[in-house]
RNA sequence: CGCGGAGUAGAGCAGUUGGUAGCUCGUCGGGCUCAUAACCCGGAGGUCGUAGGUUCAAGUCCUGCCUCCGCAA
């Protein structure tokens, strides 16, 4: 067991990447620090917010590194200073140098949630629903200069449920990314990785998402802002004005045909909230939000706030 | 101290200038119907987030605290 435990540092932020670490972990490598992005006045009363990483990195007991800039020298001098054999880098969110890439004997790797050359950049989970891609995967591959770019190691593959929106699909591929970064680790140790060449044709980009996405155009079809409810979650959601009130959208089921004007109410009960889109069905607003309200059922909401239809 | 909204029956809401707490749904009992997320009748269920204060009287006004949420990041 010894020989194949590897000295790794790690490098991420978000809670897809605390499922990597903890497999680092798991399988007997020696994780020699963390970095993470550093603590930030976020939220409601811009309190100081701590990365999931970092959190977890602290309970285990690691050495965590929250470096402002990758270039100044300063982590490259950290990283210097740790001497690992290799980098495991999952969503951390900083571009890295190649001095820091080409440290390790090994390199450094990424765990990217997306089919590579598909959905290269900053949110390929939502980016392959709102497309509304019935497959999507993890890919562990070597971190070039250019993002994402670099050669795969190894791929593993999933389905998108029709019904399945972002955070569950982060869930599960985080889940599926550990796995392959454990396979992909070994693999490296035992001097039987492979690399394979990206084919720059087929690559698009995800790039980050914004609130300018989240107004629904009702002329849109049904079944394109329904991926767009389950894209745009967690944040920035989908919204929709209803009798004058803006909300935020959470889930939706596809709905029947209608001759209706899109964006007009069909109905409002125990089935939902259901509009009329522009390919001549509707959408079922099932979960939805107020300003200043709690997420709540169309069940729930209706009962004290009716809706007029039309 | 970034801005703002909210905590009232199991759920979602209303409660006007302070004066016995109300609506919809659910729930329980009964009735009607071939039938129904149907309809009718009746009932149960609330220390109004919390601690104080003002008052003859506070869900309602004032102050502190807790919790939840929208915006902004």
């Amino acid at each position: 067991m010894e020989n194949k435990s590897m000295r790794v540092l790690f490098m991420g932020t978000p809670e897809f990447a605390v499922a990597s670490l903890k497999r680092l972990l798991a399988d007997g490598h020696s994780v020699c620090g963390v970095f993470t992005q550093p603590d930030k006045p976020k939220n409601r009363g811009m309190k100081l917010t701590v990365s999931p990483v970092k959190e977890y990195a602290l309970s285990q007991g690691l050495t965590v590194y929250q470096p402002l800039k990758m270039r100044d020298g300063e982590a490259l001098g950290i990283v210097e200073t740790l001497r690992p054999e290799l980098i495991v880098v999952a969503a951390y969110g900083k571009i890295l140098p190649e001095e820091i890439l080409n440290a390790p004997q090994y390199g450094s790797i990424n765990v990217h949630s997306s089919l590579l050359p598909k959905y290269r950049g900053a949110a390929p989970i939502n980016w392959a629903i709102l497309d509304g891609e019935t497959e999507t995967g993890v890919s562990i591959m070597y971190m070039a200069k250019e993002l994402d770019a670099g050669d795969v190691i190894l791929q593993k593959v999933t389905p998108i449920d029709p019904e399945e929106d972002a955070p569950a699909l982060t869930a599960r591929l985080a889940a599926l990314g550990a796995e392959a970064l454990s396979e992909a680790v070994s693999a490296l140790r035992a001097g039987s990785a492979t690399r394979t060449q990206q084919d720059e044709s087929r690559q698009t980009y995800a790039a980050m998402l914004s609130r300018e996405l989240s107004p629904i155009d009702w002329t849109r079809s049904s079944l394109s802002i329904h991926n767009q409810v389950r894209g745009l979650l967690p944040w920035p959601c989908a919204t929709a004005e209803l009798d004058g009130k803006r909300f935020k959208i959470f889930k939706t089921v596809p709905g029947q045909e209608t001759n209706a004007v899109p964006g007009s109410v069909l109905s409002a009960g125990k089935a939902g909230i259901e509009l009329a889109c522009g390919d001549g069905r509707s959408l079922l607003i099932m979960e939805l939000q107020a300003e200043g309200g709690k997420r709540l059922s169309a069940d729930d909401y209706l009962r004290g706030h009716p809706i007029p239809l039309g």
